[in-house]
DNA sequence: ACCTGAACACCGTTCAAGT
DNA sequence: ACCTGAACACCGTTCAAGT
């Protein structure tokens, strides 16, 4: 039976998550799916277009955000956009030069627009709060599973005391402390009060 | 004469800076300095650490800045970074991917960090602005000069318009709009009014 | 419509050997 | 100390041809 889109950005994934990117080959990936390379350029015009379709898939498995409070739904927001990036290996780095190449990201883009926009921002203001906040998650989140992998691949000198202060410099908590810093900036821009269940800082652990 | 570190730096930016950081090959290098490709792998462990150096050489052409007080000198931090990243072709996306690998940028970081500690901040509180700061300039710029250069290639369907409209996305404005923000979250998280020679909004324009 | 075969034009890296 | 020669193990992409 032949082989759909879907079938190769599933595969795609796989690899992506059990070897990383750097092993996601179009000549892996036609391997695995028992296939010739050039088999994969039917489906796909080019490997930039085919990250794209997994960062697209990516960021769709981003859980919805619930609150109706416009700055925890903010909050609600980069924390699930982190946790879709952090879901598969090298994943952030994926959405992230997708996005740079502005071939994806943009449904997280217009929902954090739009929730700053309910916070009472002006669209200009609110796209570059929105701007703001997505490339500290990509960057942080980017950083911080390069961290991970780092960590996971050992080469501890001296014991086991640095692979533990290598983790905790990258936490939920550190994350959280850059997000409420930039709805802080948001909120002195439109002269607001915090709602009632939006803490300023947060010692949330992960 | 034998061949220095700083030679093949020298060589690489050249072809970085005309042919992009896709062409930017041990092989091109090589060819390109007259010698065979293993010869660059007596200076240089590896591409990587190859890159690693370029990074350094862009980051050490950042204006230094000259201000007094704390938030005009973080915006001009941000601003010489900004300007030091565009200075060449993939500039920004150079340093950014070495400073993800934390093999570089370790100094407009300390910079920062040491302004926002200047305002008053913590020292943990002024590295959370720092890192929130470092990856908007970054995340903006790498954004930015691919437009940039997306825009240069031309392909422009229905005339001039369109290439305005595109290069009017990424500006000076905008640019300082975001930093502005985040200077307004960090005077909030210590309640601070803003220094008399630091606008809250500009329309400088580039 | 979907895929193979075969090629084109490349890569980064290693390492014995030369000078 | 600094570099060559030669190889290893790969890449992404194209395109005529097959079914």
């Amino acid at each position: 039976m032949a082989l759909s889109r879907y079938d190769v950005l599933r595969e795609a994934i796989a690899i992506l998550d059990d070897r990383g990117l750097g092993d996601l080959t179009m000549r892996r990936l036609a391997t695995r799916l028992d296939v010739r390379p050039s088999a994969l350029y039917w489906h796909f015009a080019s490997k930039q277009e085919l990250l794209a379709g997994v960062a697209d898939r990516l960021l769709a498995r981003m859980a919805p955000a619930t609150a109706t409070a416009w700055d925890v739904r903010t909050r609600e927001l980069c924390t699930h956009l982190r946790d879709a990036l952090l879901a598969y290996r090298d994943g952030a780095e994926v959405v992230a030069t997708s996005y740079a190449f502005a071939l994806g990201a943009q449904a997280p883009y217009r929902a954090l627009a739009d929730a700053l926009i309910d916070g009472g921002l002006t669209r200009q203001d609110a796209e570059a709060g929105a701007s703001v906040l997505l490339h500290f998650v990509f960057g942080y989140t980017v950083n911080e599973q390069q961290h991970l992998q780092a960590a996971s691949l050992g080469a501890i000198p001296g014991g086991e005391p640095d692979a533990v202060e290598g983790t905790e410099r990258y936490t939920s908590a550190a994350f959280l402390r850059g997000v409420d810093l930039i709805l802080d900036g948001v909120r002195s821009q439109h002269g607001t009060a915090p709602t009632d269940d939006a803490p300023r800082t947060s010692d949330e652990a992960r």
